[in-house]
DNA sequence: ACAAAAGTGTTTAACCTACACCCATGT
DNA sequence: ACATGGGTGTAGGTTAAACACTTTTGT
Protein backbone atom coordinates (compact mmCIF):
# COMPACT_ATOMS: atom_id res chain seq x y z
CA UNK A 1 0.00 0.00 0.00
CA UNK A 2 1.33 3.15 -1.13
CA UNK A 3 -0.12 5.69 1.30
CA UNK A 4 2.13 8.73 1.94
CA UNK A 5 2.82 9.49 -1.94
CA UNK A 6 2.61 13.56 -2.32
CA UNK A 7 -0.23 14.93 -3.06
CA UNK A 8 -1.48 17.98 -4.11
CA UNK A 9 -3.69 20.10 -2.11
CA UNK A 10 -7.30 19.57 -1.98
CA UNK A 11 -9.97 20.68 0.07
CA UNK A 12 -12.93 18.57 0.94
CA UNK A 13 -16.83 20.14 1.76
CA UNK A 14 -19.84 19.59 2.77
CA UNK A 15 -22.76 20.56 0.53
CA UNK A 16 -26.35 20.58 1.22
CA UNK A 17 -29.65 20.17 -0.32
CA UNK A 18 -32.17 21.67 1.85
CA UNK A 19 -35.55 21.51 1.24
CA UNK A 20 -38.66 23.18 1.94
CA UNK A 21 -42.42 22.53 0.81
CA UNK A 22 -43.37 26.47 0.01
CA UNK A 23 -46.04 28.87 -1.32
CA UNK A 24 -44.56 30.90 -4.45
CA UNK A 25 -46.74 33.65 -4.62
CA UNK A 26 -49.91 35.78 -3.34
CA UNK A 27 -52.68 34.02 -4.35
CA UNK A 28 -51.22 30.84 -3.17
CA UNK A 29 -50.30 32.16 0.13
CA UNK A 30 -53.94 33.58 0.67
CA UNK A 31 -54.62 29.54 0.67
CA UNK A 32 -55.09 28.90 -2.83
CA UNK A 33 -52.96 27.47 -4.99
CA UNK A 34 -50.76 24.26 -4.58
CA UNK A 35 -47.55 25.16 -2.29
CA UNK A 36 -43.96 23.58 -4.46
CA UNK A 37 -41.01 22.12 -3.22
CA UNK A 38 -38.35 24.19 -2.96
CA UNK A 39 -34.49 24.82 -1.79
CA UNK A 40 -31.93 27.08 -0.71
CA UNK A 41 -29.62 28.38 -3.14
CA UNK A 42 -27.16 31.77 -2.82
CA UNK A 43 -25.93 33.57 -5.76
CA UNK A 44 -22.18 33.78 -6.04
CA UNK A 45 -21.08 37.21 -6.07
CA UNK A 46 -17.04 36.45 -7.47
CA UNK A 47 -15.92 34.83 -9.92
CA UNK A 48 -15.96 31.18 -10.93
CA UNK A 49 -19.34 31.65 -12.56
CA UNK A 50 -20.53 34.85 -11.07
CA UNK A 51 -23.89 35.12 -10.96
CA UNK A 52 -24.70 30.84 -11.14
CA UNK A 53 -26.77 29.82 -8.27
CA UNK A 54 -24.90 27.46 -5.22
CA UNK A 55 -25.82 25.22 -2.56
CA UNK A 56 -24.63 26.35 1.02
CA UNK A 57 -21.55 24.68 2.00
CA UNK A 58 -17.65 25.05 2.54
CA UNK A 59 -14.37 23.17 3.59
CA UNK A 60 -13.98 20.81 6.12
CA UNK A 61 -12.46 21.64 9.44
CA UNK A 62 -9.99 19.87 11.06
CA UNK A 63 -11.47 19.22 14.42
CA UNK A 64 -15.21 18.46 12.76
CA UNK A 65 -16.78 15.96 10.75
CA UNK A 66 -18.67 16.20 7.89
CA UNK A 67 -22.08 16.53 9.24
CA UNK A 68 -20.75 18.94 11.92
CA UNK A 69 -19.57 20.98 8.80
CA UNK A 70 -22.74 20.83 7.23
CA UNK A 71 -24.45 22.39 10.12
CA UNK A 72 -21.77 25.05 10.81
CA UNK A 73 -22.05 26.39 6.89
CA UNK A 74 -25.68 26.19 6.79
CA UNK A 75 -25.63 28.62 10.08
CA UNK A 76 -24.59 31.62 7.60
CA UNK A 77 -27.41 30.99 5.23
CA UNK A 78 -30.21 30.06 7.52
CA UNK A 79 -31.43 29.71 11.11
CA UNK A 80 -29.96 25.98 11.61
CA UNK A 81 -32.68 25.79 14.34
CA UNK A 82 -35.18 25.67 12.43
CA UNK A 83 -33.60 21.88 10.67
CA UNK A 84 -35.60 19.32 11.18
CA UNK A 85 -33.60 16.86 9.19
CA UNK A 86 -29.97 16.74 8.29
CA UNK A 87 -28.24 13.28 6.24
CA UNK A 88 -25.60 12.40 4.24
CA UNK A 89 -25.94 11.29 0.63
CA UNK A 90 -23.29 10.85 -2.03
CA UNK A 91 -20.15 12.18 -2.25
CA UNK A 92 -18.54 13.97 -6.16
CA UNK A 93 -15.23 13.58 -5.96
CA UNK A 94 -14.57 14.01 -10.20
CA UNK A 95 -10.58 15.51 -10.16
CA UNK A 96 -12.48 18.29 -12.21
CA UNK A 97 -15.55 18.76 -11.13
CA UNK A 98 -14.77 22.53 -10.41
CA UNK A 99 -11.90 24.57 -11.72
CA UNK A 100 -8.89 24.42 -9.05
CA UNK A 101 -6.37 23.82 -7.56
CA UNK A 102 -7.41 23.27 -5.00
CA UNK A 103 -9.19 20.35 -5.85
CA UNK A 104 -12.48 20.22 -4.02
CA UNK A 105 -14.50 17.01 -2.92
CA UNK A 106 -18.05 17.40 -2.29
CA UNK A 107 -19.69 15.49 0.21
CA UNK A 108 -23.60 15.88 -0.15
CA UNK A 109 -26.00 16.36 2.28
CA UNK A 110 -29.90 16.49 2.20
CA UNK A 111 -31.79 19.27 4.57
CA UNK A 112 -35.11 19.98 5.69
CA UNK A 113 -37.20 22.45 7.19
CA UNK A 114 -40.89 22.27 8.07
CA UNK A 115 -43.73 24.28 6.11
CA UNK A 116 -44.32 26.77 8.31
CA UNK A 117 -40.81 27.76 9.16
CA UNK A 118 -39.57 31.05 7.47
CA UNK A 119 -36.32 31.63 8.67
CA UNK A 120 -34.67 35.04 8.02
CA UNK A 121 -31.82 34.77 4.91
CA UNK A 122 -29.07 37.22 3.96
CA UNK A 123 -28.91 39.18 0.71
CA UNK A 124 -27.60 36.69 -1.51
CA UNK A 125 -29.83 33.79 -0.51
CA UNK A 126 -33.19 32.78 -1.59
CA UNK A 127 -35.82 29.52 -2.35
CA UNK A 128 -36.07 28.38 -5.36
CA UNK A 129 -38.90 26.30 -6.61
CA UNK A 130 -37.21 22.86 -7.96
CA UNK A 131 -39.44 23.18 -10.64
CA UNK A 132 -37.69 26.19 -12.13
CA UNK A 133 -34.22 26.06 -11.43
CA UNK A 134 -31.63 29.11 -11.85
CA UNK A 135 -28.72 28.45 -13.79
CA UNK A 136 -27.08 26.53 -11.18
CA UNK A 137 -22.76 26.20 -10.21
CA UNK A 138 -20.89 23.64 -11.04
CA UNK A 139 -22.29 20.55 -10.52
CA UNK A 140 -24.54 21.32 -7.97
CA UNK A 141 -27.71 20.89 -10.28
CA UNK A 142 -27.04 16.77 -10.23
CA UNK A 143 -26.72 17.19 -6.85
CA UNK A 144 -30.21 18.66 -6.40
CA UNK A 145 -31.44 16.59 -8.76
CA UNK A 146 -30.12 13.37 -7.15
CA UNK A 147 -31.17 14.69 -3.15
CA UNK A 148 -34.90 14.84 -4.75
CA UNK A 149 -34.77 11.41 -5.94
CA UNK A 150 -33.13 10.43 -2.36
CA UNK A 151 -36.37 12.42 -0.80
CA UNK A 152 -38.87 11.46 -3.04
CA UNK A 153 -37.89 7.49 -2.49
CA UNK A 154 -37.61 8.18 1.35
CA UNK A 155 -41.20 9.40 1.43
CA UNK A 156 -42.23 5.85 0.27
CA UNK A 157 -40.74 3.90 2.98
CA UNK A 158 -39.23 6.25 5.95
CA UNK A 159 -41.16 8.95 8.29
CA UNK A 160 -38.81 11.02 6.73
CA UNK A 161 -41.95 13.62 6.28
CA UNK A 162 -41.71 14.76 9.97
CA UNK A 163 -38.73 16.95 8.41
CA UNK A 164 -41.44 18.78 5.92
CA UNK A 165 -44.23 18.60 8.63
CA UNK A 166 -45.27 21.48 11.29
CA UNK A 167 -45.51 19.60 14.34
CA UNK A 168 -49.22 19.69 14.44
CA UNK A 169 -51.26 19.29 11.10
CA UNK A 170 -54.23 18.29 9.29
CA UNK A 171 -54.24 15.78 6.55
CA UNK A 172 -54.97 17.54 4.08
CA UNK A 173 -51.62 19.67 4.98
CA UNK A 174 -49.93 16.61 4.60
CA UNK A 175 -51.86 15.99 1.59
CA UNK A 176 -50.23 19.10 0.10
CA UNK A 177 -46.45 18.36 1.63
CA UNK A 178 -46.72 14.97 -0.16
CA UNK A 179 -47.97 16.10 -3.45
CA UNK A 180 -45.54 18.64 -3.36
CA UNK A 181 -42.26 16.75 -2.68
CA UNK A 182 -43.52 14.02 -4.79
CA UNK A 183 -44.26 15.35 -7.69
CA UNK A 184 -47.86 13.38 -7.88
CA UNK A 185 -50.90 13.49 -6.54
CA UNK A 186 -51.74 11.23 -3.62
CA UNK A 187 -54.88 10.70 -2.07
CA UNK A 188 -55.61 11.95 1.61
CA UNK A 189 -57.45 8.64 2.98
CA UNK A 190 -54.97 6.25 1.56
CA UNK A 191 -52.05 8.50 2.98
CA UNK A 192 -53.97 8.93 7.07
CA UNK A 193 -54.26 4.48 6.44
CA UNK A 194 -50.98 4.16 5.22
CA UNK A 195 -49.23 5.82 7.95
CA UNK A 196 -51.34 4.87 10.30
CA UNK A 197 -51.21 1.12 10.06
CA UNK A 198 -46.93 1.74 9.81
CA UNK A 199 -47.46 3.94 12.87
CA UNK A 200 -45.65 6.90 11.96
CA UNK A 201 -49.06 8.71 12.99
CA UNK A 202 -50.99 10.22 16.20
CA UNK A 203 -53.88 11.64 16.50
CA UNK A 204 -53.72 14.66 18.92
CA UNK A 205 -57.35 14.38 19.77
CA UNK A 206 -57.73 18.74 18.98
CA UNK A 207 -58.90 19.58 15.92
CA UNK A 208 -58.00 22.86 13.43
CA UNK A 209 -61.14 25.81 13.55
CA UNK A 210 -62.30 25.22 9.74
CA UNK A 211 -62.04 27.87 6.94
CA UNK A 212 -63.87 31.37 5.91
CA UNK A 213 -66.36 28.89 3.97
CA UNK A 214 -67.63 26.45 6.37
CA UNK A 215 -66.46 23.04 6.06
CA UNK A 216 -66.02 20.36 9.01
CA UNK A 217 -63.20 21.40 11.26
CA UNK A 218 -59.75 18.97 10.79
CA UNK A 219 -59.02 16.93 13.38
CA UNK A 220 -54.70 17.35 14.16
CA UNK A 221 -51.89 14.88 14.21
CA UNK A 222 -48.25 14.57 14.74
CA UNK A 223 -45.29 12.42 14.19
CA UNK A 224 -44.78 9.58 16.45
CA UNK A 225 -40.82 10.02 16.00
CA UNK A 226 -38.99 12.80 15.05
CA UNK A 227 -35.82 10.74 13.64
CA UNK A 228 -35.82 8.99 10.35
CA UNK A 229 -36.61 5.54 10.54
CA UNK A 230 -37.52 2.62 8.12
CA UNK A 231 -41.33 1.62 8.41
CA UNK A 232 -41.47 -0.43 5.34
CA UNK A 233 -38.53 -1.91 5.13
CA UNK A 234 -38.90 -5.18 2.96
CA UNK A 235 -40.36 -4.84 -0.26
CA UNK A 236 -40.06 -8.60 -1.13
CA UNK A 237 -37.77 -11.73 0.39
CA UNK A 238 -39.06 -10.46 4.12
CA UNK A 239 -38.22 -13.13 6.75
CA UNK A 240 -39.71 -16.07 7.16
CA UNK A 241 -42.49 -16.26 10.42
CA UNK B 1 -17.53 31.41 3.30
CA UNK B 2 -14.29 31.17 4.30
CA UNK B 3 -12.46 28.25 2.58
CA UNK B 4 -8.78 28.68 2.42
CA UNK B 5 -8.05 28.47 6.07
CA UNK B 6 -5.05 26.65 6.78
CA UNK B 7 -5.69 22.80 7.81
CA UNK B 8 -3.08 20.05 8.67
CA UNK B 9 -2.80 17.24 6.54
CA UNK B 10 -5.56 14.91 5.44
CA UNK B 11 -5.78 11.55 4.00
CA UNK B 12 -8.76 10.85 1.84
CA UNK B 13 -9.00 6.69 1.34
CA UNK B 14 -11.35 4.47 -0.21
CA UNK B 15 -12.38 1.52 1.51
CA UNK B 16 -14.02 -1.94 0.06
CA UNK B 17 -15.94 -4.07 1.80
CA UNK B 18 -15.76 -6.67 -1.00
CA UNK B 19 -18.25 -9.61 -0.38
CA UNK B 20 -18.71 -13.53 -1.83
CA UNK B 21 -20.54 -16.21 -0.98
CA UNK B 22 -18.16 -19.07 -0.53
CA UNK B 23 -18.22 -22.51 0.85
CA UNK B 24 -15.89 -23.11 3.97
CA UNK B 25 -14.61 -26.18 4.56
CA UNK B 26 -14.18 -29.35 2.66
CA UNK B 27 -17.55 -31.03 3.87
CA UNK B 28 -19.39 -28.05 1.93
CA UNK B 29 -16.80 -27.96 -1.09
CA UNK B 30 -18.48 -31.42 -1.77
CA UNK B 31 -21.88 -30.14 -2.27
CA UNK B 32 -23.03 -30.54 1.54
CA UNK B 33 -23.48 -27.87 4.12
CA UNK B 34 -24.23 -24.43 3.18
CA UNK B 35 -22.54 -21.69 1.73
CA UNK B 36 -21.52 -18.26 3.61
CA UNK B 37 -21.25 -14.52 2.71
CA UNK B 38 -17.51 -13.81 3.24
CA UNK B 39 -15.68 -10.72 3.30
CA UNK B 40 -12.08 -9.53 2.02
CA UNK B 41 -9.60 -8.58 4.67
CA UNK B 42 -6.05 -8.62 4.67
CA UNK B 43 -4.22 -8.41 8.19
CA UNK B 44 -2.06 -5.73 9.32
CA UNK B 45 2.08 -6.34 9.51
CA UNK B 46 2.78 -3.29 11.44
CA UNK B 47 2.01 -0.93 13.86
CA UNK B 48 -0.68 0.89 14.52
CA UNK B 49 -3.06 -2.36 15.79
CA UNK B 50 -0.67 -4.48 14.57
CA UNK B 51 -2.14 -8.14 13.50
CA UNK B 52 -5.73 -6.77 13.20
CA UNK B 53 -7.69 -7.55 9.83
CA UNK B 54 -8.45 -4.43 7.27
CA UNK B 55 -10.18 -3.45 4.67
CA UNK B 56 -8.72 -3.29 1.05
CA UNK B 57 -8.06 0.23 0.47
CA UNK B 58 -5.98 3.50 0.51
CA UNK B 59 -5.41 7.12 -0.25
CA UNK B 60 -6.52 8.52 -3.17
CA UNK B 61 -4.88 10.31 -5.56
CA UNK B 62 -5.22 13.44 -7.44
CA UNK B 63 -5.75 12.14 -11.01
CA UNK B 64 -8.53 9.88 -10.04
CA UNK B 65 -12.33 9.75 -8.51
CA UNK B 66 -13.03 7.81 -5.67
CA UNK B 67 -14.29 4.62 -7.51
CA UNK B 68 -11.61 4.98 -9.54
CA UNK B 69 -9.19 4.64 -6.03
CA UNK B 70 -10.94 1.80 -4.98
CA UNK B 71 -10.75 -0.32 -7.81
CA UNK B 72 -7.06 0.66 -8.08
CA UNK B 73 -6.67 -0.41 -4.24
CA UNK B 74 -8.33 -3.38 -4.86
CA UNK B 75 -5.97 -4.56 -7.67
CA UNK B 76 -3.61 -5.11 -4.83
CA UNK B 77 -5.63 -7.62 -3.13
CA UNK B 78 -8.03 -9.76 -5.37
CA UNK B 79 -8.10 -9.72 -9.33
CA UNK B 80 -10.37 -7.01 -10.23
CA UNK B 81 -11.37 -8.46 -13.41
CA UNK B 82 -13.63 -10.74 -11.51
CA UNK B 83 -15.14 -7.67 -9.62
CA UNK B 84 -18.92 -7.87 -10.97
CA UNK B 85 -20.22 -4.82 -9.36
CA UNK B 86 -18.95 -1.85 -7.29
CA UNK B 87 -21.39 0.98 -5.70
CA UNK B 88 -20.24 4.20 -3.15
CA UNK B 89 -21.32 3.59 0.43
CA UNK B 90 -21.35 6.30 2.93
CA UNK B 91 -18.41 8.37 4.06
CA UNK B 92 -17.09 8.13 7.44
CA UNK B 93 -15.31 11.39 8.82
CA UNK B 94 -14.82 11.45 12.73
CA UNK B 95 -11.74 13.43 13.48
CA UNK B 96 -10.39 10.35 15.52
CA UNK B 97 -11.64 7.44 13.46
CA UNK B 98 -8.04 6.58 12.99
CA UNK B 99 -4.79 7.49 15.15
CA UNK B 100 -3.35 10.41 13.45
CA UNK B 101 -1.99 12.47 12.25
CA UNK B 102 -2.70 12.34 9.43
CA UNK B 103 -6.19 12.77 9.30
CA UNK B 104 -8.17 10.21 7.57
CA UNK B 105 -11.21 10.10 5.95
CA UNK B 106 -13.20 7.67 4.40
CA UNK B 107 -15.30 6.72 1.89
CA UNK B 108 -16.74 3.57 1.93
CA UNK B 109 -17.86 1.18 -1.10
CA UNK B 110 -19.28 -2.04 -1.49
CA UNK B 111 -17.76 -4.81 -4.00
CA UNK B 112 -18.97 -7.99 -4.99
CA UNK B 113 -17.53 -11.00 -6.17
CA UNK B 114 -19.24 -14.04 -7.87
CA UNK B 115 -20.27 -17.51 -6.33
CA UNK B 116 -17.59 -19.33 -9.05
CA UNK B 117 -14.59 -16.97 -9.19
CA UNK B 118 -12.11 -18.33 -6.81
CA UNK B 119 -9.12 -15.36 -7.50
CA UNK B 120 -5.67 -15.51 -6.29
CA UNK B 121 -5.25 -13.71 -2.75
CA UNK B 122 -1.92 -12.70 -1.43
CA UNK B 123 -0.62 -14.19 1.71
CA UNK B 124 -1.91 -11.60 3.91
CA UNK B 125 -5.52 -11.74 2.39
CA UNK B 126 -8.50 -14.13 3.47
CA UNK B 127 -12.06 -14.44 2.96
CA UNK B 128 -14.02 -14.07 6.19
CA UNK B 129 -17.25 -15.48 6.86
CA UNK B 130 -19.23 -11.83 7.88
CA UNK B 131 -20.36 -14.37 10.55
CA UNK B 132 -17.57 -14.80 12.52
CA UNK B 133 -15.29 -11.91 11.90
CA UNK B 134 -11.79 -11.59 13.26
CA UNK B 135 -10.78 -8.78 15.28
CA UNK B 136 -10.99 -5.61 13.07
CA UNK B 137 -8.82 -2.40 12.39
CA UNK B 138 -10.15 0.66 13.64
CA UNK B 139 -14.13 1.30 12.75
CA UNK B 140 -13.94 -1.05 9.59
CA UNK B 141 -16.42 -3.43 11.37
CA UNK B 142 -18.76 -0.48 11.45
CA UNK B 143 -17.83 -0.52 7.79
CA UNK B 144 -18.72 -4.32 7.08
CA UNK B 145 -21.87 -4.11 9.09
CA UNK B 146 -22.98 -1.63 7.40
CA UNK B 147 -22.35 -2.49 3.67
CA UNK B 148 -23.97 -6.11 4.65
CA UNK B 149 -27.45 -4.24 6.04
CA UNK B 150 -27.16 -2.10 2.20
CA UNK B 151 -26.65 -5.31 0.66
CA UNK B 152 -29.53 -7.20 1.86
CA UNK B 153 -31.81 -4.24 1.63
CA UNK B 154 -30.97 -4.24 -1.99
CA UNK B 155 -31.45 -7.87 -2.45
CA UNK B 156 -35.34 -7.09 -1.73
CA UNK B 157 -35.67 -3.84 -3.87
CA UNK B 158 -33.11 -3.95 -6.79
CA UNK B 159 -31.53 -7.03 -9.24
CA UNK B 160 -28.09 -6.57 -7.42
CA UNK B 161 -28.14 -10.67 -6.86
CA UNK B 162 -26.43 -10.30 -10.35
CA UNK B 163 -22.96 -9.48 -8.68
CA UNK B 164 -22.91 -12.54 -6.51
CA UNK B 165 -24.34 -15.00 -9.21
CA UNK B 166 -22.38 -16.70 -11.63
CA UNK B 167 -23.51 -15.92 -15.91
CA UNK B 168 -25.73 -18.96 -15.47
CA UNK B 169 -27.29 -20.73 -12.89
CA UNK B 170 -30.07 -22.93 -11.40
CA UNK B 171 -32.59 -21.57 -9.23
CA UNK B 172 -31.61 -23.78 -6.11
CA UNK B 173 -27.81 -22.01 -6.10
CA UNK B 174 -30.16 -18.82 -6.47
CA UNK B 175 -31.41 -19.42 -3.53
CA UNK B 176 -27.95 -20.57 -1.33
CA UNK B 177 -26.68 -17.32 -3.04
CA UNK B 178 -30.33 -15.27 -1.05
CA UNK B 179 -30.27 -17.28 1.75
CA UNK B 180 -26.18 -17.07 2.75
CA UNK B 181 -26.29 -13.01 1.51
CA UNK B 182 -29.35 -12.58 3.68
CA UNK B 183 -28.85 -14.51 6.42
CA UNK B 184 -32.62 -16.48 6.19
CA UNK B 185 -34.36 -18.44 4.29
CA UNK B 186 -35.80 -18.00 0.84
CA UNK B 187 -38.54 -19.74 -0.72
CA UNK B 188 -37.61 -21.32 -3.92
CA UNK B 189 -40.72 -21.26 -5.97
CA UNK B 190 -41.51 -17.74 -4.59
CA UNK B 191 -37.77 -16.43 -5.66
CA UNK B 192 -38.82 -17.67 -8.56
CA UNK B 193 -41.40 -15.72 -9.16
CA UNK B 194 -40.71 -12.68 -7.70
CA UNK B 195 -37.40 -12.39 -9.77
CA UNK B 196 -39.39 -13.43 -13.37
CA UNK B 197 -42.21 -11.07 -12.59
CA UNK B 198 -39.81 -8.29 -12.56
CA UNK B 199 -38.19 -9.36 -15.09
CA UNK B 200 -34.61 -9.79 -13.81
CA UNK B 201 -34.33 -13.31 -14.50
CA UNK B 202 -34.76 -14.76 -18.18
CA UNK B 203 -34.38 -19.15 -18.82
CA UNK B 204 -31.62 -19.95 -21.18
CA UNK B 205 -33.51 -23.02 -22.06
CA UNK B 206 -30.77 -24.83 -21.36
CA UNK B 207 -30.59 -27.45 -18.10
CA UNK B 208 -27.93 -28.04 -16.17
CA UNK B 209 -26.85 -32.01 -15.41
CA UNK B 210 -28.58 -33.63 -12.35
CA UNK B 211 -26.07 -34.49 -9.26
CA UNK B 212 -24.81 -38.17 -8.43
CA UNK B 213 -27.59 -39.48 -6.67
CA UNK B 214 -29.94 -38.41 -9.66
CA UNK B 215 -32.79 -35.79 -9.65
CA UNK B 216 -34.59 -33.66 -12.17
CA UNK B 217 -32.36 -31.68 -14.26
CA UNK B 218 -32.29 -27.90 -13.37
CA UNK B 219 -33.35 -25.18 -16.35
CA UNK B 220 -30.57 -22.55 -15.90
CA UNK B 221 -30.94 -18.78 -15.62
CA UNK B 222 -29.76 -15.41 -16.54
CA UNK B 223 -29.95 -12.04 -15.47
CA UNK B 224 -31.38 -9.88 -17.62
CA UNK B 225 -28.91 -6.77 -16.94
CA UNK B 226 -25.27 -6.65 -15.39
CA UNK B 227 -25.92 -3.20 -13.96
CA UNK B 228 -27.63 -2.27 -10.66
CA UNK B 229 -31.13 -1.75 -11.53
CA UNK B 230 -34.34 -0.70 -9.30
CA UNK B 231 -36.79 -3.39 -9.54
CA UNK B 232 -39.48 -2.34 -7.16
CA UNK B 233 -39.49 1.30 -6.89
CA UNK B 234 -42.17 2.36 -4.74
CA UNK B 235 -43.10 0.11 -1.32
CA UNK B 236 -46.30 2.14 -1.17
CA UNK B 237 -47.51 5.73 -2.45
CA UNK B 238 -46.99 4.96 -5.97
CA UNK B 239 -47.77 7.39 -8.71
CA UNK B 240 -51.56 7.66 -9.61
CA UNK B 241 -52.61 5.57 -12.74
C1' DA C 1 -39.66 -49.25 -7.59
C1' DC C 2 -37.69 -45.72 -5.11
C1' DA C 3 -35.18 -41.70 -3.80
C1' DA C 4 -33.66 -37.21 -5.08
C1' DA C 5 -34.05 -32.87 -7.06
C1' DA C 6 -36.82 -29.52 -9.68
C1' DG C 7 -41.01 -27.31 -10.97
C1' DT C 8 -46.31 -26.25 -10.67
C1' DG C 9 -50.58 -24.98 -8.53
C1' DT C 10 -53.48 -23.39 -4.86
C1' DT C 11 -54.65 -21.23 -0.70
C1' DT C 12 -54.37 -17.46 2.24
C1' DA C 13 -53.11 -13.07 3.76
C1' DA C 14 -51.55 -8.48 3.59
C1' DC C 15 -51.61 -4.24 1.63
C1' DC C 16 -52.87 -0.62 -1.25
C1' DT C 17 -55.77 2.13 -4.67
C1' DA C 18 -59.89 4.08 -6.07
C1' DC C 19 -64.16 5.78 -5.30
C1' DA C 20 -68.69 6.27 -3.38
C1' DC C 21 -70.83 7.77 0.55
C1' DC C 22 -71.55 10.00 5.14
C1' DC C 23 -70.49 13.81 8.72
C1' DA C 24 -69.68 18.51 10.69
C1' DT C 25 -69.53 23.25 10.22
C1' DG C 26 -70.48 28.29 8.43
C1' DT C 27 -73.51 31.27 5.77
C1' DA D 1 -81.00 24.39 3.06
C1' DC D 2 -76.77 24.05 0.94
C1' DA D 3 -72.05 24.66 -0.09
C1' DT D 4 -67.58 23.43 1.69
C1' DG D 5 -64.27 20.66 3.42
C1' DG D 6 -63.19 16.38 6.39
C1' DG D 7 -63.77 11.42 7.39
C1' DT D 8 -65.38 6.45 6.72
C1' DG D 9 -66.54 2.15 4.32
C1' DT D 10 -65.81 -0.97 0.94
C1' DA D 11 -64.81 -3.39 -3.29
C1' DG D 12 -61.18 -4.90 -6.28
C1' DG D 13 -56.51 -5.69 -7.58
C1' DT D 14 -51.76 -6.88 -6.93
C1' DT D 15 -48.22 -9.11 -4.61
C1' DA D 16 -46.13 -12.66 -2.20
C1' DA D 17 -45.62 -16.37 1.63
C1' DA D 18 -46.56 -21.15 2.63
C1' DC D 19 -47.05 -25.66 1.37
C1' DA D 20 -48.92 -29.65 -0.94
C1' DC D 21 -48.46 -31.98 -5.24
C1' DT D 22 -46.51 -33.41 -9.72
C1' DT D 23 -42.63 -34.19 -12.97
C1' DT D 24 -38.10 -35.79 -14.37
C1' DT D 25 -34.11 -38.03 -13.66
C1' DG D 26 -30.45 -41.75 -11.64
C1' DT D 27 -29.80 -46.05 -9.13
Amino acid sequence: MIENMPHGSTVHEALTAVFQVRHFNAAAAAGNGHPELAVLLWQRALEPQRGTWSLPGGALRDDEDLTASARRQLAEKVDVRKLSHLEQLSVFSDPNRVPGPPRRIASTFLGLVPLTADPQLPEDTRWHPVSRLPQMSFDHGIVVDYARTRLAAKLSYTNIAFGLSPAEFSMSTLREIYCAALGYDVDTTNLQRVLTRRKVLRPTGTTASPGPYGGRPAALYRFTDTELRVTDEFAALRPPG
